[in-house]
DNA sequence: TATTTTATTCACTATATAGTGAATTTTTTT
DNA sequence: AAAAAAATTCACTATATAGTGAATAAAATA
């Protein structure tokens, strides 16, 4: 991005070099999320656990924030768009079936239970309102419009709101992970550290899109 | 609590009176945690909305922390306990209908939406692992048991885990307040901060409720 | 009214944090 | 190897925050 294209000189060293250490700040932020949350994310901690002299933060990135923000849009969050499960999905142009959205949906589940510094952005996402987690959130709805795309038709007859029900489930799948992994305790007696809360949930979500499927509504 | 029952002498002039200023604090603790967040709640800030100086906290209080949970312990945020939504469910010992269930979620839903201070606090109890925001999520716990106990049995013979669809309905309801609040921005394309994205998820509740009750699962 | 006691404020300490500019050390160029 | 330039550290400033103890002002009691 603010490569001096014109530069004379370069840099490589065994010691010093600016890119390298860049790099490193730029993974230390994601250790930081990681270990302490969004709130540990401040100049001291992120230069000791890069291992580096704090005032490289401005140096190098102008502020704390935009040290922040390159890694925010340096890592793909929403991994699953680059995944078989949507593209899977989105070849099937002329209807969806029940196990493919279901399956699309325990993918997610899974991915946010092994990623660690996703739950931190989900939770940093709902507690303050900054461009950058604004970006994510627009990322994931315009990936999420794709799907509805081939969704929407098929319950165009229906008289289910497949997109409010969607919008519980993975809402309900997020704050559901969020609780356990924070909280720990029970949520309506289900404990989402053990593998039989994590398997009820699984199947409960294959239960709602059955249901959904079978469009049985009165 | 900490009265000085041998007390020879009182308080209350028309200036000062430990008492009152007491609750103006516990008072401000609410304001704060409405206007700014648990990130908010520091002495100074406290302080300030109550019109005290900062170190009556320690002096009244032992610590910022005590006070805190003094209001925490005060408020009751539950507040379906005491309304006709439950209590009407819990004398129907031999059942519950459809419409009771989905009653008692709608008026959860419409609870957090208008209670700005539950929901911040139902931010930090997914943020924070503190003891009283665990005694709260316990507290909810044992309501919902309560219900569970009738409902239960109305399930033991579907192969619907009402637990799990109700665990992901509840989460879902949470989380998608939060992100409407926080955030603003759509979620699955429905915008919670519009009349009719609140209707949207509305219906949603009462159809998956509905699709449960109607114990249509292959 | 003078004295005692209680309520409240004031003036501090200690620590953390965002940010800056000069000094220093390493690397590159001559 | 010396000079120039780049990479990195050091030593600051300024502000916020939890917490403390002495000083002061208002009530209550004698």
């Amino acid at each position: 991005m603010e490569e001096e294209s014109q530069g004379r000189k370069r840099t490589s060293g065994k010691l010093r070099d600016k890119e390298r250490t860049k790099v490193k700040m730029i993974q230390a932020v994601g250790k930081v999320l990681m270990k302490k949350g969004y709130t540990g994310l401040n100049a001291s901690t992120i230069a000791k656990e890069a291992g580096i002299d704090k005032s490289l933060v401005w140096t190098y990135f102008g502020s704390l924030d935009n040290l922040i923000e390159e890694y925010i849009s340096q890592r793909d969050f929403w991994k699953f768009k680059a995944a078989d499960s949507i593209n899977t999905l989105l070849t099937f142009t002329d209807g969806l079936k029940e196990e493919d959205m279901s399956g699309f949906l325990q993918f997610q589940f899974q991915a946010l239970l092994d990623d660690e510094v996703l739950q931190r952005i989900m939770l940093w996402s709902v507690s303050e309102n900054r461009a950058f987690l604004r970006h994510l959130s627009d990322e994931r709805e315009l990936i999420g419009e794709e799907m509805f795309k081939i969704i929407d038709p098929q319950f165009k007859n229906s008289n289910l709101d497949i997109r409010g029900i969607l919008a519980i489930l993975v809402a309900g799948i997020y704050y559901l992970v969020l609780h356990g992994k924070t909280n720990g305790s029970l949520f309506c007696g289900i404990d989402l550290n053990t593998p039989d809360g994590e398997q009820r949930i699984r199947d409960s979500i294959s239960q709602i899109i059955n249901m959904a499927f079978k469009k049985t509504i009165t």
